[in-house]
DNA sequence: GTCTATACATAGATAGAC
DNA sequence: GTCTATCTATGTATAGAC
């Protein structure tokens, strides 16, 4: 009756992390099951408590994990990029690929801060701290993009541009969800390049 | 042992749909039990049952009397403002107010679709509804607005500042709901003040 | 690390008596 | 409409043998 499970690569810790990461994300936080995990993570129950005393705690690690995983997704975006214009605008053109895969269930942060009500759970921290991370990097790239050309951007104020831009990246990435489609992000990228005219 | 239940006025059916619609969205879906519904509506389970089939029934019916509601928020927010310029922003502006209370969980509807990985699923088709509710509304204010000042606003396309307009509305809601915070409702004011501007 | 068994609570849903 | 009882599945978590 029971069925075969190919076991992933990694250790048991990775495997799980992986598994969880995913299924959370694919299924939802409370619709997933710690059996489900432990099954396609092919270790055993008390090797799982072993690592995670809890489900809340593997989803704290699973979360962390996948924010670093997103910071090196962006960070792979620009440097792909040519030009100040170009590396500014990667971090939202980034989305589009993503958005476009039907494995896309919008962002994991928000997701997890529908399930979870209280404000000041570990599991909702992670969410803005990459949200931290991001408009740190944004800005960045608006100082830089700002002094690469001042005649044509010189008008323009770096932390309020970075302000405007993560409204419209949230924004993409919640209506690309809602919507389960890419416009969402083309219209946010037109709302970027409006901001950026005199 | 058993704790007296205060009865919320009107039907049962009302009942369990108001009761239902305030628990989904402060505890979320799937965490919110049929038995804590029916118990707060003050019914029994078998009248429960019999005016909803399922808890996904349930569910649905709740989303679209909450679609009505803030259907007829954004209206009286509109109503009350009192030139074209006002009116609008209202639509966004009325964020603020919502977004400052303690009770606020951001997007009924996205946390739903966090919640409900089908995108099939009648539960998101709600959700979707309403945005387009929201946009067709928009679009009406932002040709009036372009309209009632030529000189100022005759630059601008209708269709295409709406999309701006979704975009930063629902980046507005979803930074407001991570952040547990007002200030996103403010950035997206500017996002869209700005796009106004020659 | 593995395996099986199990505790204990709660989930959604149904049935029967009144 | 009300009440209580119950079915079946699943949830998180623990324990013991190997």
């Amino acid at each position: 009756m029971k069925q075969a499970v190919q076991k992933p690569a990694g250790s048991a810790y990775d495997r799980i992390l992986n598994v969880a990461a995913e299924l959370f994300y694919k299924q939802g936080y409370r619709a997933t099951g710690i059996n489900e995990i432990i099954e396609k993570s092919g270790v055993a129950k008390a090797t799982f408590y072993n690592h995670f005393p809890s489900k809340d705690e593997l989803c704290v690690a699973s979360l962390n994990w996948l924010r670093s995983k997103e910071n090196s997704f962006i960070e792979s975006a620009i440097v792909a990029a040519k030009d100040p214009l170009e590396r500014f605008l990667s971090v939202l053109t980034s989305l589009e690929d993503w958005a476009i895969s039907t494995e896309f269930r919008g962002c994991a942060f928000m997701n997890i801060s529908a399930e979870v009500p209280d404000p000041n759970s570990p599991l909702r921290k992670v969410g803005t701290r990459l949200y931290d991370d991001i408009q740190k990097r944004v800005q960045e790239l608006a100082e830089e993009l700002i002094v690469s050309n001042n005649k044509k951007y010189g008008h323009l104020d770096a932390k309020l541009l970075t302000n405007n831009y993560m409204i419209a990246f949230a924004g993409a990435v919640a209506l690309a969800e809602i919507y389960h489609a890419v416009w969402p992000v083309e219209h946010a990228v037109d709302t970027i390049k409006r901001l950026l005219d005199k």
